[in-house]
DNA sequence: TGAATATATGAACAAAAAATCATATGTTTA
DNA sequence: TAAACATATGATTTTTTGTTCATATATTCA
């Protein structure tokens, strides 16, 4: 994983480098973020969470919507809960699922709006 | 990847699932959607992107910066070009990159309110 | 022009994640 | 309480994805 050969001469930018340094992220909560667009990078949770943008849903109804095994949805709402992107209640046999809050609705908008504007006519 | 059993009582519940139907956002933007968050869901690219926040950067400044090998750079850098994440300027040997636009930004800090609110101590 | 440097890229391998299959759990109702 | 139903989950297979290695390309400079 690690590397021998690095540039030498007015490369590396020594001053930027530590100015990126001292402003980063910390690696730990990086880990937690990408975990976190992880979820949303599969299509089939993509349309789960979108699906729940509005109401919340039920495993039968994402199954009959997505066109989706229930197995499949299942495991992938365990993803996601496990990850606290979606809340559930049940009720008798059915359990209901919903978006744990506004964040997520926000991260797709403006993925949404960047990606319109970029890709779209 | 079809279900022969779906549930039959007063589950599914279609107006629901009609109204959802309506409101969608089209399956080939999901499509879209799902592999921009996959660029930013693999840790390594989530710090090339973090990295270029405030400034651009030359490959072998980030191969510095995350101490990763030149071609594993390079080969996310491929990526990130490939899809409008960022965009770069060759100057001599060098080549510097930085992020295409806000959206970007926004996205981050957005997913780290959500993260911290949800994670957070 | 040839050597050194900075970056890009194809191919192979390894690791991670998604779908499927079989089955388990828990709830309702006859 | 047994059957039907809705959902969850473990195990296996298949697909995707990231890293590495080797090498190619392009630019600078002696």
């Amino acid at each position: 994983m690690q590397d021998e050969f690095i540039c030498q001469e007015n490369c590396p930018h020594l001053s930027k480098i530590h100015e990126v340094e001292v402003n980063k992220i910390p690696r730990e909560e990086l880990q937690i973020l990408s975990e976190m667009f992880k979820l949303f990078s599969d299509e089939t949770r993509l349309r789960i969470i979108c699906s729940l943008l509005n109401t919340e849903l039920c495993v039968c109804d994402l199954c009959e919507l997505l066109n989706l095994n229930q197995s499949a949805v299942s495991h992938q709402l365990q993803l996601l809960r496990s990850s606290k992107l979606v809340k559930y209640r049940k009720e008798g046999k059915q359990v209901y699922y919903s978006l744990e809050d506004e964040h997520i609705e926000s991260i797709i908008r403006i993925a949404l709006t960047h990606m319109r504007e970029k890709n779209g006519k």
